[in-house]
DNA sequence: AATTAAACGAGACGGTACGTCTCGTCTTATT
DNA sequence: AATAAGACGAGACGTACCGTCTCGTTTAATT
């Protein structure tokens, strides 16, 4: 048996509105960061009356979560190297993640994308998927000697995890750090 | 050489007064979250002027971070259970954390602990410092042989990302997965 | 010369949306008076789309004005008494007129309908003309000894414009007032 | 018995915001009528917080109520001239209301007072008490011969009334009709 | 019968205004 | 001088309607 859609007249959402109110979103998240985002300044950037945002999303949480599955926010292909080091490459993309920036002079995007997810949790699990993606996971997996499962998911939790919370207690964090976390979920015995 | 304080006449801060203020921002924090929190309820909780919160204070997190220093907000004494077997203690312990809750039907707390945390740099250190306290690492350090310095550090924020980016994307954790992540940070092999 | 219309095929006027839209309208005025009514508010209760109203009608004063003149709003031939002495039959229809409200805990019928005189001008002529009508002129005529033409027009509309001045200060009227009323215009000199 | 206020410290109510607000009003009113008065506009050009206004008034119609009272709409020392002949005096004086604009293109300034009326009763008091001054009455007791009491307040309404009535129907009204008007409601006989 | 075109129900759109809430600052009287 | 109280300008919240503009369907008159 088929679920049929009910048949309706009537315009159709606007792909265009759509566009804009994500785009608006985008922008102003990467200039102000999450807490300064407004429904009414992501309507006023879109050319947009409230109620369509309202129509089609819930929250501004919402509209952020939309925004990071169409890779409006995140580079979800970010580029991973390969050094053949697999800890060093992921020591350095980690790096790469927690430095991130959305203007020169502006907040950590890490800790925004943050407040974010603490706030919507389509977001939260969103954000989670566009960060621990197949690449990551496949050069987590030979940091690992070939994890699979439970345990590969626990590592990848783990290091991602360690970033975050650097990130919210605002320390800094160097690539020699991060290759000390790597090792240490590794398993990598200390080095000499 | 001693600081003196310039003497000056009228009445000193009123120690009341910030104690109600902790309190009902505590009691508010554990109501509604770190959203939902406002100065103004703050003063009006605490029977006290909004100026006697700016006065002392510069955000609501400021305030939280004082909560969390003083233990208003989580008993930084919380039991870690002692069975002999670190890897279990520290499972428990995080499992509770995990779960940890302000009332019987209220948003997970440690999420909003993270909100609150994104939003304010000293409440992000406080609160790390408050969880990561000395037993915690005390116990972490024998479940890794001992290890101690960078390592440790870096072991104990894998163990806590890990629960906080679970929290974050609202996943159900159990004890075992609690466990596994226990493991792989201690570097335990797999069990058969 | 005449004038043809254009030749065009399709469907014409639905003279049940009409129907139902003036019922609506009129239902609506009842239930909450002119300044609660709503286009929207027309449309789903009529069961018709908003253009179908805008198609036809350019404003909610026309449609009230439109509702009037078919005699939705106002039973025009509401009984005007006759017990042979005009000015008491005319003091009672006033008093009548005055405390027309449209459900028992209405507010008075006769104040929303100045509101929709006071919005559209369409509406103001209708309304006077549907009170204004050949009955009443008579009796006033009658009470008047047989005044016509711009005395008794003059008449007849400071008798209703001073109805609805104490309508709009939300005085209360009995009916001895309206015979005092009726008396000074009709030039009765007072009673010993 | 006397009603004590509670004793309450804390700033007063700033006299400059309730004048900008009032004035604001008056303005706006005068140029666009009570319809297209808007609380965000009064409060746009009163340079004032919404809830400035909402803190005091509980709708425009109010605003409007205490502009009256305070004459900043309505001049009540309007010239009632003195020719002698009280029954011209008054046809004059009412022509004069009946054409008032506010600016030389707005709509009839009366029309716009009895919307006001008709949303607001305190409103609808107030108007009614500011045009039935005591200057009118006066001349009015003179017109009807020496009236007072009942007779001389029905006489006032049906004259105030009439014009309304005839303001509401868009109908014009030349000098000669008010004349006619004045002398219906005096019971002058008609002239040759 | 097939074509054509307008009226229909539905409802999305860009807007304006609503009335409420909170922000952070400022003012007052009290202690 | 610090406090409780709270008014102030500012502006975001989420909702209700505005009047316009599609949609897909239905209904007549014209081919």
């Amino acid at each position: 048996m088929s679920v049929m859609a009910l048949p309706r007249s009537g315009p159709v959402r606007s792909e265009a509105a759509r566009l804009a109110i994500l785009e608006a979103a985008a922008a102003l998240f990467a200039e102000g960061g999450y807490d300064h985002l407004t429904i009414e300044g992501v309507a006023r950037r879109a050319g947009v009356g409230k109620q369509t945002i309202y129509r089609w999303w819930s929250s501004k949480g919402d509209i952020i979560a939309e925004a990071i599955l169409e890779g409006h926010l995140l580079d979800t292909r970010r580029h991973l190297p390969d050094t053949g080091d697999a800890r060093a490459d992921l020591a350095a993309w980690l790096s790469d993640l927690f430095t991130l920036r959305a203007s020169p002079d502006g907040e950590g995007l890490l800790r925004s994308f943050v407040a974010a997810a603490a706030g919507s949790a389509e977001t939260g699990r969103r954000l989670r998927a566009a960060i621990l993606a197949a690449p990551l996971m496949e050069r987590l997996s030979q940091a690992l000697g070939g994890a699979t499962g439970p345990r590969l998911e626990a590592a990848a939790e783990a290091l991602l995890g360690a970033v975050i919370l650097r990130a919210l207690s605002r320390e800094d964090f160097d690539a020699d750090d991060m290759g000390t976390l790597v090792d240490v979920i590794a398993g990598v015995p200390p080095r000499a």
